[in-house]
DNA sequence: CGCGGTGTTGAGACCTGTCAAGACGTGTGG
DNA sequence: CCACACGTCTTGACAGGTCTCAACACCGCG
């Protein structure tokens, strides 16, 4: 059940067979949430961690004038919203792309992890800051990237991402955004996405349709996306 | 020495004496660097993380079309790299914005803290999780606001990020960035810096000259950046 | 059967970028 | 001490990428 969890921590560095036990003791009962609901409310005290385990979650902030950014986008074996053990509240709603399925872990959970398991704590530390590694890629996105650029480094990114927990057959794999989501993730109009969409499929580069992404140039797509993997830290290192 | 970096930490959290003293025995030595020199280089692994004592610094992430994107600027009290701890190496470089002095804290140290002071810990990790959440805020600044928004809402973070360390007077502050680090910092060009900052300065909301910015009309300027402080989390809690 | 969400397309507007030039101050070497 | 290079700020004209607004097709669903 935390299957992808777990290997997606054991990407990054060994988790001996007591934590994997302390980590098993964490987690609470699985729960469901469907499509557009929102799981975390930004400014609600928070009192558990909640470990993804099935679908795709969004952290989303607002301004007032209605424009929307979507922050990040959390795959299976995420934890949604580990930084809110320190945070205490978010700044930021998280909500559903997909149905999902999900497990709380309390915080004195963690607390007790940090005083018990200090290797640990540091793995989970470096989760949240893979996190703000990503937040950093993404900034240059949408500060520097142009549209093209953007889609094709987002769609980079999840590749990578995905195939980390083996979500990836033949360079394809389930993407379930709709073309306004993706336009809240990139900081762009839904209008310009599809046009977007449209030229990298001209180009012979994508394919997507029914919810289903196939990446038809893996280079070339990196390439106009100037993708370097290094951001998401994939090398296993004692942490 | 590093009273502005316990001055921040206590912004937010209690800070025993003996957390006091365990982080002034992992401080080593003060040294210093000259304005525009790189601190930090991107990819190279570190062993100690660098406690900013005085000066700006920045963290900028480069393409290989030249372009630049600054992802946080950092302040005195601020750990510039407190990330390198867990990641080993980082995706950015740190340059030095002014003349700065700063103190190196080994990550042995740092690793027997995670092993001592589970409390101490659990601080530094909010610390970086604090980091995340203004890259997510910046990530919303480049994303979805207009020019005048990205300029009023960056100098009302750093008017709140200083004011909490000392650093404010009358709505004023030293300001050392050009108009050149400003656009990188904003996913702007220079040219428009300019304009947009002209377009501030008619309108009465501030006064930036000589490397120090005046803040006119506080009220109004966070009134068009949108600027809420949340995401800054300033109220003091149990971590 | 109508409705809302989604994807698509076109025309035009506008915000921001590009390119170029000049003013000004500073540092440096001849 | 002057000449010059360089970084910074400023301004103008123009280009272009992206947005806005609008309309329409398609589809699943109540």
């Amino acid at each position: 059940m935390i299957e992808t969890h777990l290997r997606k921590l054991r990407a990054r560095d060994d988790i001996s067979a007591e934590e994997e036990a302390a980590i098993r003791a964490a987690v609470g009962e699985v729960d469901r949430i469907a499509a557009h609901r929102t799981l975390i409310r930004a400014w609600k005290p928070i009192h558990e961690s909640t470990l993804l385990l099935k679908g795709w979650t969004a952290r989303v902030k607002d301004l007032e004038s209605g424009e929307r950014q979507i922050t990040e986008i959390n795959l299976p074996g995420d934890f949604v919203d580990l930084h809110s053990f320190t945070l205490k509240e978010l700044d930021h709603d998280v909500v559903a792309l997909t149905d999902c399925e999900f497990a709380p872990v309390p915080h004195e959970k963690l607390e007790a992890i940090t005083v018990d398991f200090p290797h640990l704590t540091r793995v989970y530390w470096f989760s949240t800051d893979l996190d703000a590694a990503i937040h950093r890629e993404w900034m240059l996105s949408a500060g520097r990237r142009t549209a093209i650029g953007r889609v094709a480094h987002l769609f980079c990114e999840l590749l990578v991402r995905l195939e980390v927990t083996g979500c990836v057959e033949d360079n394809s794999y389930e993407f379930p955004l709709t073309q306004v989501q993706l336009a809240d993730c990139l900081g762009l109009t839904a209008v310009h996405v599809n046009r977007t969409l449209q030229e990298l499929r001209r180009q012979g580069l994508i394919e997507l349709r029914e919810k289903r992404l196939r990446i038809l140039n893996v280079p070339e797509l990196k390439r106009i996306a100037e993708f370097d993997p290094g951001y998401l830290y994939l090398k296993k290192q004692p942490r």
